[in-house]
DNA sequence: AGAACGCCCTGAATGC
DNA sequence: TGCATTCAGGGCGTTC
């Protein structure tokens, strides 16, 4: 499930393969992703790249004419084919480049969307996001100012795309660990030393996530076809029963806003 | 207005 | 062994 360090990692992967090479045609085997691939992507030819982007979880290319805006949804992901290869099952869009290599896309779920944007300022997808939790604009006064008469539960709003963006379970469940906040306090009741730490813990996570390639659950893989490692680094998603690492206590698990939520009661309050 | 829930989809895991 | 059921999840749309 590609969160923000996976799909930075797949940039990170597809950018020098893609920047100043120039797309020939989009092969659409399957155009059935979470919305139809856009007609812009189904017609594209001799388009050069200027650039590979990234918003929150969404990829963004940059071409002449406008934008194409990828997400990997729960189970996409991108791989570079140096030659030809025989597409299989969930290979549902091809990028076929002047110089011969492929962009592939693979997502068997299909809850990945494959979109065009003439204008990224009116683009529907990115227009309401909250900041990037990797920027400035994202820090321990700012969770604190607008946490303020919030009764959320602190994790399901650390998940709101309008607070910030690229936090998905996986992270938002770690990070709380790692600060010593229980995911189900209402989110009023942060103290400001907690904001700080907690902005300091999500960039400090997602920073050491990006290093090690992402998380590889399931089917996620880097561009070049290896696994990221920092699943061996998770402290508490997807370990409901097993000893937590700090303290030797179970990790307990329970549902918030229908999210898998995983915590250790006697190092988070 | 803000919060909660349904839905899209398929493979893996579980249950009988 | 094999079939049926359950679960996972990002994010948009709808409902409360």
């Amino acid at each position: 499930m590609p969160e923000l360090p996976e799909v930075e990692t797949s940039r990170r992967g597809i950018e020098p393969h893609l920047v100043g090479n120039v797309i020939q045609y989009a092969e659409v085997r399957n155009s059935r992703l979470r919305w139809p691939v856009s007609e812009q992507i189904m017609k594209l030819s001799e388009r050069p790249v200027l650039s590979v982007q990234r918003r929150a979880k969404y990829l963004l290319l940059e071409l002449p004419e406008g934008w194409i805006i990828i997400h990997l949804g729960m189970s996409g992901s991108l791989r570079i084919l140096l030659d030809e290869l025989p597409p299989e099952k969930h290979d549902h869009v091809d990028l076929v480049m002047a110089d011969g290599k492929i962009l592939r896309y693979t997502d068997p779920r299909r809850f990945g969307s494959w979109l065009w944007s003439d204008n990224l300022n009116e683009c529907s997808v990115l227009a309401h996001l909250g900041p990037e939790p990797l920027s400035d604009l994202f820090d321990g006064e700012y969770i604190y100012t607008l946490s303020r008469n919030k009764k959320t539960a602190i994790k399901s709003w650390l998940m709101d795309n309008k607070v910030v963006v690229g936090v998905g379970n996986i992270y938002a469940n770690e990070a709380l660990f790692v600060a010593h906040i229980l995911p189900e306090r209402p989110v009023h009741s942060l103290t400001e030393q907690e904001a700080h730490l907690l902005s300091d813990t999500i960039k400090q996570i997602l920073r050491r996530s990006i290093e090690q390639g992402g998380t590889t659950l399931k089917d996620f893989l880097q561009s070049d076809g290896k696994p990221g490692y920092f699943a061996q680094e998770l402290f508490v998603y997807g370990k409901k029963g097993e000893l937590c690492s700090v303290c030797g206590e179970a990790i307990e698990s329970v549902k918030l806003g229908q999210r898998s939520t995983f915590f250790c009661r006697n190092c988070q309050h």
